[in-house]
RNA sequence: GCCCCGGUCGUCUAGUGGUCCAGGAUGGCGGCCUGUCGAGCCGCAGAACCCGGGUUCGAAUCCCGGCCGGGGCGCCA
């Protein structure tokens, strides 16, 4: 049963028979073209208009999808009529019909052009939905979401990575991370997640750091253990990776993306157990030494060779994190990160929820508890025994759509070298 | 911050000091085509060698500096 319609969109291909003529259309959020028939003896539409179509013209037209579609490529219209709402004023900069890629450079320069693209488009239309599937899958979980503020006195570890920005005359800060404030949250209600920016004044130039980055925080109250943040995390890796293969997985990996297969499980090393691996895959690294990306990458390869995507490396030592994390032992730390493919994407752990604890880990940490006291004034008043992590949303989408630069995870990224657009 | 690689028509590229008044593809323009759709065929026109300096009879090509982009390290969300 043929039905008529009415669709919008960019112009991103024509073709003019000598009867009949196709024009396909970028329109809604298809990753793919329609097909625009026009014959040229229906007498509907004014041939000449159809030759008029340029590409990259935004139009919109009205007409009847059949009730047998011929195009291969899956959609079409037959139209009634065209109505050319924009027309290129130039040649466009991208090549709109995708025959010829553009530069790294250009892609992201013209972003709302190379948006009309099949490969660019799915990176954001999967970016979306894992966004959409994080504030659902906390929401129904009873997570409450809140948004801290962005303009800060001070930063949540010292002042070292911090853009400086001018507060009506009084030094002030993009804030980093939201750590402080969402564990100031769990002295008032028990889960919270928050979905928003970060800035760090960091001068890396590496395909894995952004200085405006996108973020998630998750932090829960009355945890009996570490584990119970660990299995939250899980459950949302698992959970997210099976939705992106349900509604996008084989429209991404037509369009050549390695889309990471459906997390089971997530599997959890100690610090100890990773430091054994990398040392049999012929590193030489000391007990509490970080791991570097070499490292990180091989541990990453070397796991998913196994069919492990995604771990957790827990029991780190002490020293190289946070004041805030609680200690387990003399030497290790209630701390863990997570790893998908290879690449740190979350870090996290329980945090010491004791005022007197706390005040003693700054001061280890060569902290002065003074600049923390709003922060740690709550833990004065009922503070439960809380844990929580910190999850770069730009990373996990690259390594769950496997690209190799999280700029391509990022509509407009700001760099150590780009500010504009 | 350091190291490496790169910058050629609108876009993507080929290019060994003279073979290059720089070739090809795509886009543009013109023509043809009974549904093109693994990017149809033919023809035409293009403000193209990032910027500055140098070497040379001669530089897109070699050298130096700058700017911009990519990769790696430092680093970790």
């Amino acid at each position: 049963m043929s039905s008529e319609g009415v669709i919008e969109g960019w112009v991103s291909n024509v073709k003019i028979l000598g009867k009949i003529a196709f024009i396909e259309v970028i329109d809604g959020l298809n990753l793919s073209p329609i097909t625009v028939v026009v014959r040229k003896d229906s007498g509907s539409v004014d041939w000449s208009k159809v030759s008029a179509v340029k590409l990259g013209s935004a139009i919109r037209v009205k007409g009847v999808y059949p009730e047998k579609v011929v195009s291969k490529k899956g959609r079409e219209i037959h139209a009634d009529e065209i109505e050319i709402l924009a027309e290129p004023r130039d040649l466009p900069p991208i090549d709109v019909t995708g025959k010829t890629p553009a530069s790294f450079e250009d892609y992201i320069n013209y972003r709302y052009l190379a948006l009309r693209l099949p490969r660019v488009r799915a990176a954001f239309l999967a970016r979306s939905l894992i966004v959409n599937e994080i504030r659902s899958f906390f929401s129904e979980r009873g997570f409450l979401e809140v948004h801290t503020p962005k303009i800060v006195k001070a930063g949540a570890e010292g002042g070292a990575t911090l853009f400086e920005v001018d507060y009506f005359g009084v030094k002030a800060y993009l804030a980093q991370s939201p750590q402080l404030y969402k564990q100031m949250l769990m002295c008032g209600v028990p889960r919270v997640f928050e979905i928003g920016p970060f800035f760090r004044a960091e001068k890396f130039s590496t395909t894995r750091h952004l200085n405006e980055s996108w973020g998630l925080d998750v932090e829960m109250g009355f945890i009996k253990g570490m584990e119970d943040v660990l299995e939250v995390l899980s459950q949302l890796v698992v959970h997210l990776s099976h939705k992106l293969n349900e509604r996008l997985g084989d429209a991404l990996r037509g369009l050549g993306y390695n889309v990471i297969k459906p997390v089971t499980s997530v599997r959890v090393l100690t610090y100890d157990e990773a430091l054994e691996v990398l040392n049999s895959l012929g590193f030489n690294l000391k007990w509490g030494e970080d791991f570097d990306p070499k490292a990180e990458k091989s541990l990453g390869d070397y796991l998913e060779e196994k069919g492990v995507q995604a771990y957790f490396i827990v029991d780190y030592p002490w020293e190289s994190k946070p004041f805030y994390i609680m200690k387990k032992d003399e030497k290790r730390g209630y701390a863990f990160d997570l790893d998908i493919r290879g690449i740190e994407v979350a870090s996290g752990g329980q945090r010491e929820h004791r005022y007197e604890v706390l005040r003693q880990n700054l001061l280890e940490k060569g902290l002065n508890p003074e600049d923390f006291s709003f922060y740690l004034e709550a833990f004065k008043y009922g503070m439960p025994p809380h844990g929580g992590f910190g999850l770069g949303i730009d990373r996990l989408v690259m390594t769950f759509l496997g690209v190799q630069n999280i700029r391509e995870t990022v509509l407009f990224p700001r760099d150590r070298f780009r500010l504009v657009p």
